[in-house]
DNA sequence: CCCGCGTTTGAACGGCGGGTCAAGCCGAGC
DNA sequence: GCTCGGCTTGACCCGCCGTTCAAACGCGGG
């Protein structure tokens, strides 16, 4: 599998996968540069050999881990024919545990710890920018496609539709990830395609069950 | 004025008020005992005479400042007749900046340290989950007052109305705080009322300037 | 076979900061 | 005016962790 001979590809990349992986689970505060280093299997001096300091290598870590979600999501929307299509694999993905296969626990905790560390550090404020307007950008770049095809009506510009149905879909994930009684992945799922429906002018078909 | 007397109301109190401050500008990370008890005008020691440790004393602060915050606004809402009206003022008060009377930096940045600690800290997580719902519920409140008056003629469950409502609401204002190009204060109140506009089934009187 | 250099190790350092504590302060009650 | 007990102080302790560094490792080239 990939990865798997010790010293084959790029250390860099090894350690920010390994530093992902232990901020996702443990969270950024709880992370030690020791942690990673176990989790990476190597010594914790090796670290800093590779990366400046621990601050460095977390921000790093963080943009690096949603640039592979965003590279990922991207990729296989883009063969999707139907914008319809394309806006219910986007909001699938974006559900938190929905689909198993996808992601470790979750990329949403680590949009939170962006979003922490973006409030005082002005390097991640500009990374958290481009990350959160390339992500509306792909939603925005779903709706023209509806809008061209006559799938959606809504006659509005597909940033602003792309704005309010990014925030939805935050606003949900959010109380999905904190496990809120009230808010299950089905649930976010259902809500997000309802409200997607009428803002852009699309009718759900007849759902089963 | 309030608290000004050294030694009139309760310390606890005080030392909530003074480290929901420090946690508001330095940030969860990096506020230290010091810090707080700086800010309170008292000596470290003190600190840890009123609460058991820092983690407690910081997630009491963190609710005791969501509290302090949802007290103010339902207290301002219940006043005020109409539902539309309501609403309008409930978003108004939600938007990061927007009145500059409310709040110090932003209560939205307190949350978002809720959030990532509610992730880890079951004690934070069933907190969270209290503030969280309860905040839903004020929107449903004022909901159903619509409802049932008819200024909002949509038949869902005023519960799934708040929901999207306080979803959107709370993907915007994490755009704001962050101080998103795409996204200003007055956008994030537009964008919010249009859509509640639609989704509650209300018309929007139309707007100067 | 040996050299040299990029890589890797892990022990050691140093500072920071949470938590402890013994000692003072001060007001209330006698 | 004295004593008692709750408040308050700030110096101190101690473990933790980011960072440094001297030494070892191992591979490719000569």
């Amino acid at each position: 599998m990939s990865g798997s001979t010790p010293k084959s590809k790029d250390r860099h990349q090894e350690i920010l996968d390994a530093a992902a992986r232990v901020i996702t689970d443990r969270g950024l505060a709880e992370t030690r540069i020791s942690d990673i280093a176990e989790e990476a299997g190597v010594s914790p001096g090796l670290i800093l050999y590779y990366f400046d300091s621990k601050d460095r290598l977390l921000s790093e870590a963080l943009t690096y881990a949603n640039d592979q979600f965003y590279l990922r999501m991207s990729r296989e929307i883009r063969r999707i024919p139907s914008a319809r299509d394309q806006l219910r694999r986007l909001v699938d993905l974006s559900v938190p545990g929905l689909l198993p296969e996808y992601g470790r626990l979750d990329e949403w905790a680590l949009w939170i710890e962006v979003w922490v560390r973006a409030l005082r550090d002005p390097e991640m404020a500009k990374d958290r920018e481009f990350l959160d307007q390339r992500w509306r950008g792909q939603i925005a770049d779903i709706v023209r496609g509806g809008q061209a095809s006559g799938e959606f009506t809504s006659e509005e510009t597909a940033e602003e539709l792309a704005l309010r149905l990014a925030s939805m879909i935050d606003g949900l994930a959010i109380q999905v990830i904190m496990e809120d009684s009230q808010v299950t992945p089905e649930h976010m799922r259902r809500t997000c395609m309802d409200v997607a429906a009428r803002e852009l002018g699309f009718a759900l078909e007849p759902v089963a069950t």
